[in-house]
DNA sequence: CACAATACATAGCATTGCTATGTATTGTGG
DNA sequence: CCACAATACATAGCAATGCTATGTATTGTG
């Protein structure tokens, strides 16, 4: 009984916002809206103002996040696979250093919590793939042992992708991973050679994850 | 020649904004002037603009941490000490998240990079003395592992002082650091003790360290 | 001691996000 | 089918932001 808002209007700014992020233009509220036809009132009408653009690209870095994960699939080796989720997390995070950024931003909260589980879902699945197949101990919480590798993968992320650290630095990824999957009971050089295939991942850039993530939320365009 | 600037309102000026971090005051050129009977235009004359007084903040954060970490003294346990060098970081990063976050916001460049290596380099001191204490293997890279120690330290505090973590998460330390440190070499039972040991520091939260620190650049006051 | 260089106060400018108001549009009940 | 009302959205203007231009006061130095 009124007039009803379009959703592409919504994702077509929040696009932009993310782009814009990407290619670090300041993203004002007039600069965002400049060339798009919309008013800056449309802001105001989709998100609430600039505080909910900032929202929705928090969450939008967290939908992004579990669709990369998702793209690690499940192999053989749950050691190798757990190694290659963290690298996807950090290729993630590379790729795209201010939505990474903006992610662990908590002035803005989050709509969704269940995104950021989902991110962390990935890794106890694959911890409790590693258990069943007898490279853990049975005494290993998943969640704790997955929440510890995270806390590996952030730090390498914060520190490189948006921190003072060089690139190389990612390379450490390897010998944290392995130390901490070995303390968890895998065989030690097992453990390494898992780590390091899995961590190859991050040395092949991915294919526009941006374009990827249009198509399979759009499916008509 | 001419009228001299005061340094006193420069350090007036700079703990005043350190003091609005803390208690998460908004931070603004007219608001941080207010009151002190200081104009505008000081903020100019001292930090060329918020940009600079940014940049000071991010110094002064890294000052701080430095002299925080010098408070561990070296014991005759080194896996200890290292173990008692990360509780001091995340001691420092919990009692002052905002000031935390900003020393990794590398939107503003520092001055002294020589303040950021300096906090490194207490932890690399601490794993060649835990080399010369044949607790670590001879091939062990004390500058690799001081950095594989950072990234776990940091990765904590990033996700519990500035991040969506609750703070019980902290006791992922222990088991972090303890795999780290077992796998460049240390006993297993030997270095769980020592990094509990060491560990305990982060229990005690800390007495006013800004005080003890103005009192020590100001000796009089 | 005069002068010039510097600190710093005042005023005003462009830009920010936001709100108040007016207009256009469209789904819906009769 | 259509009048109405609810909603989207365009326009204009406001307070607050950081910054600059300008004027004045102060003080070290030749």
């Amino acid at each position: 009984m009124a007039r009803t808002r379009d959703p592409a209007v919504r994702t077509l700014l929040l696009e932009r916002a993310a782009h814009m992020l990407r290619t670090r233009e300041p993203l004002t509220l007039r600069s965002l809206v400049a060339g798009t036809g919309v008013s800056t009132m449309a802001v105001y009408t989709y998100f609430d103002g600039m505080d909910g653009v900032w929202k929705a690209l928090r969450q939008e870095g967290f939908t992004r996040l579990a669709a990369r994960l998702t793209t690690v699939a499940a192999s053989a080796d749950p050691v190798r696979d757990l190694a290659a989720l963290g690298a996807a997390y950090l290729r993630n995070a590379l790729d795209d250093p201010d939505l990474y950024r903006v992610m662990f931003d908590a002035t803005f909260e989050l709509q969704d919590p269940r995104a950021a589980d989902e991110t962390l879902y990935a890794l106890v699945q694959a911890v409790e793939r590693a258990k069943d197949a007898g490279r853990f101990r049975d005494d290993v919480d998943p969640l704790e042992l997955a929440t510890q590798s995270w806390i590996v993968g952030h730090g390498l992320a914060s520190l490189t992708a948006t921190g003072p650290l060089p690139p190389e630095t990612l390379a450490h990824g390897i010998p944290l991973l392995t130390a901490l999957f070995t303390s968890a009971g895998d065989a030690p050089d097992r453990c390494r050679r898992s780590v390091e295939h899995g961590w190859q991942r991050l040395l092949q850039p991915s294919s526009t994850p941006s374009e990827q993530l249009r198509s399979r939320r759009d499916p008509h365009r």
